[in-house]
DNA sequence: AAATGTTATGTAATAATATAACAATATGCA
DNA sequence: TGCATATTGTTATATTATTACATAACATTT
């Protein structure tokens, strides 16, 4: 499996699922050692649940999951815990969904976007910088801060 | 003023409001006429509180709204109101606000984008088909349904 | 007009998502 | 060590959205 070459459809493919979580693990514990900010037990926890399903979880769910090897976990430890991912671009929002996934290209410049199955539930991230959009805003003067990019639908495995 | 001619980015120029939330009305009615649904009271108040404004309202902005003049709008009346507008393509949601706008060229085939202005808080809704991302969706087989295409920064007049 | 089916609204309670405010603890450094 | 800062823990509450059931309005048939 090569996690890094072509992993914008991860999560309709079949994938060893378990090389997948530690690929993307181990290259959140690099990148908050290069930047110098502490990928602690609890955000760390937070995102291996993120990262065991390409569904996206809401912040209860993960609240729920986290709370059955641990104890007394409550929504401020939870949220605290996402909004360091998403600042760090380890995980990201999807606002369609008020839910969260992990990224699967942890370090990536151009805005992110979602295919999301309406069927299956799983999320897939696109790398390429595909949005037009982006050139239109600017070209009328408008400067984008951030994009929301969510296409739901049916994946093609869905399809049949 | 010309609405139908180039509305995409009303919200951020100066505009003869009343005659913008006019038209939209007047548009409204025909299209539920056209298609045999009711635009009762309450659905066209909600519509006209979303009118008022280029800027998205929660729903509970339109449910206070509302209890100015009515008497005991509860959440319920106001959602159900919502989903009769998002059914009828007579408003959006926005997403990433969770709050919602009225429809700038109601009747439009294409996905609805918008760009959303973080300082004055307005939003343009594009009309055009510019996103390819779609393009991209299909070349793989997924078959779209909905995009949520939300685009936040700063304006041109809030840019200077 | 009366009965019926359908659509829309009203009402009460509650679910689901998210944050504020403050206390306690852990970590890194002088 | 002692101090400053970052992180986590705790309690309460705010915000957004839905469920469930009752009533009213409207349309169609008898
Ligand atoms: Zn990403
Ligand atoms: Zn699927
Ligand atoms: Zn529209
Ligand atoms: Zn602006």
């Amino acid at each position: 499996m090569h996690v890094k070459q072509h992993n914008n459809l991860l999560a309709f493919s079949e994938h060893n699922h378990h090389q997948c979580e530690k690929v993307l693990l181990d290259r959140a514990k690099t990148l908050c050692d290069q930047r110098e900010v502490r990928l602690t037990l609890r955000r760390r926890q937070v995102l291996e649940i993120l990262l065991s399903t390409h569904q996206p979880m809401g912040a209860y769910d993960v609240l729920n999951t986290l709370n059955k090897t641990e104890q007394n976990i409550t929504p401020p430890i939870v949220y605290r815990a996402l909004d360091f991912l998403l600042e760090q671009g380890l995980a990201h929002r999807i606002e369609s969904e008020n839910a969260f996934v992990p990224c699967m290209h942890p370090g990536h410049q151009c805005e992110a976007q979602f295919l999301i199955c309406s069927n299956c539930h799983c999320v897939a991230e696109l790398d390429s910088a595909i949005s037009p959009v982006l050139d239109e805003a600017q070209k009328i003067g408008f400067e984008i801060r951030h994009a929301v990019i969510e296409i739901s639908g049916l994946c093609a495995t869905c399809r049949q």
